[in-house]
DNA sequence: AATTAGCACTCGATAGCCTTGAGTGCTAAA
DNA sequence: TTTAGCACTCAAGGCTATCGAGTGCTAATT
């Protein structure tokens, strides 16, 4: 496939390899050293040029060693790379500390994006997950400080919504939960759509509050994702490539600015190359200028049509894919089980 | 005070503004030059060499101008700066921000740590304000799949923990709302003492679920703060200081440490220099080995004895301690009117 | 036909050397 | 006490030479 010769594929991967550990553009001399290849150095040199004629190598200077392009390493990606499995001993260490974390939903996400950050050595990111369709499960209304209302809003999937609310006039806790109550026994398990066409007279104090009640559950469905968590993202600075001055913040940018980040977060999903679930988003692919040395690893979890999120791994394009595949994969399943198995419905 | 002439202090002033400025060493013509001072570059240098020999200054190379030493920006920032208000313009349109923000709590702190970033030019932390005794306000508990339980505890600071809890046997949804409603009936108001210490008899169900909200108030009360929300990392990225390999990794990895973050959050109050309020913590006091090139201004925000929270900057040392201090107070005094206003009792 | 040895060539990186100039400390005059 | 004057220091920048990893091409080899 491709027009590549099953050798020209081989040299590729290794030459990916060898620029993944070293950093440093990879000569056809050396290739043959390192790997002890039975071949010579001309040989190698000579499906050098053919890759770099096809746009999958590149030399950054004419005198100089090859380095993969956006282009090499998203063929590498989607036909060559083979996952490197995690040790058995470090998933279940992993599975363990998920374990610990069962009761806190909230950390769930945090613990995730630290183990992600950890084994990946990258920057990571993790959303909450997040219902496709809001549906109420349980309200809650508390009176604070004067006209103040606090509203807890639980839908099915267990996400909490809270916000205030500033009433007219002074009510009374009994008030509030005597409306609280109402809320519940009728629109337990019901979704907007239903609550909306829903007319059961309602007194003026519980208007008010049905109303904030679907402008919550609107804007939660309208959400794509929720809180992003980040983590790991001084191991970018780390890498080489983000030396140059402007680089490392120019990478790390598009992590800090979140219109952009959930662009990319929803787009992701149709224009990247996935590889079984897990999608791999190369060097901004000619749309994404702030991501053009970056490559990003995500995959959605949990259980579409019920509550999903995102995960995933920001790292330089020079990034050892199989690994952090493999790693991305674990977890995404991991929180899948999770979310699977403590849902609220 | 302190043996210093009163030029002497000026003139410190002014290398520090102008190195602030530049990120470049400041020598005596330059200075003369610079702010039309009425004096030979001569006299200028006896005072630098003076401030030079106290440790006020120092000279990277022995031909090269002064830089400010971390006692200089010390004794500047205790004795010398004074804030540069913001503009009213800006305050009313932060003050407007937040007014919007009103009924979300969670985003008070997001639009915090945003502002703040966005203001200083550096990194924000800021943490959510968390109740410094754990008082019971309301208790849900929610059948979720099997015999997983969610529950639901809002604290009086209005602060929401959710846990989810397995039983031993399955319960109907029925038997959750009694118990949730006799917590409800006996425990609103009263801290952990007061819980443990009465003994009005529950069933086993009851019993267990008493257990695991002791534990989470407890768990709440001891932990110094919550959530610590980040915000402007890169924008440290974008400093000369921190071009230099590493450097930039060391300075933002105190962010993502949160062990040694809460060290610092929680020490700092004693150990450092205070403007009124505002703590200015310069480049690590010799405790802090990684904060050798960042300064962090903090403030605590809130009312004590009630709910209280923290937030400031970290950015390089080289800092413009006077805007940056007025920015840090000015939100400050906004998040504790927020507190204020809505705070659940 | 595919592979390999041989070779001339390219060009970034490193090292050495020189010049430049901003900044210093000191001394003597104002 | 301040300032003018001056000799001195030393990083930064420019120039040149050398080095060597890596290349492409051609001709010999398998």
């Amino acid at each position: 496939m491709n027009d590549l010769t099953e050798r020209q594929r081989f040299l590729l991967s290794l030459v990916i390899h060898e620029y993944v550990r070293s950093a440093m553009p990879v000569g056809s001399k050396h290739v043959v050293d390192e790997f002890n290849l039975d071949m010579s150095s001309a040989t190698v040199r000579n499906d050098m040029a053919v890759l770099t004629d096809m746009g999958y190598l590149r030399q950054p200077h004419l005198s100089a060693g090859r380095v993969p392009t956006e282009d090499g390493y998203r063929l590498f990606v989607s036909n060559i790379v083979q996952e490197t499995d995690l040790p058995d001993s470090t998933r279940r260490t992993i599975s363990h500390q998920f374990y610990q974390m069962r009761q806190d939903v909230e950390g769930w996400t945090r613990l995730a994006a630290s183990v992600l950050a950890h084994q990946s050595r990258a920057a990571s990111l993790v959303t909450a997950p997040h219902p496709e369709e809001s549906r109420f499960k349980h309200i809650e209304l508390i009176a604070a400080r004067g006209r103040q209302v606090l509203m807890v809003l639980v839908l099915m999937g267990g996400e909490i919504l809270q916000r205030f609310i500033t009433l007219d006039e002074p009510v009374t806790q009994e008030q509030l939960s005597s409306a609280a109550d109402h809320f519940n026994n009728l629109y337990t398990g019901r979704n907007i759509e239903d609550m909306s066409s829903d007319h059961t007279p309602l007194n003026t104090l519980e208007q008010d509050f049905r109303k904030s009640v679907l402008d919550e559950m609107e804007s939660a469905e309208s959400m794509i994702s929720g809180d992003v968590v980040l983590d790991g993202l001084t191991n970018v600075l780390a890498e080489p490539e983000f030396s140059a001055p402007g680089e490392a913040r120019r990478a790390l940018r598009v992590l800090e600015e979140k219109p952009l980040l959930n662009e990319i977060l929803s787009k992701t999903v149709l224009h990247s190359h996935s590889q079984g679930g897990v999608q791999v988003l190369i060097g901004g692919e000619g749309i994404y200028d702030a991501l053009s040395q970056v490559s990003i690893v995500l995959a959605r979890y949990g259980t579409p049509g019920l509550a999903t999120g995102t995960l995933g791994v920001l790292g330089p394009m020079r990034m050892p894919y199989g690994r952090t595949i493999s790693i991305v994969r674990f977890l995404s399943s991991l929180l899948s089980d999770m979310v699977n198995d403590t849902i609220v419905e």
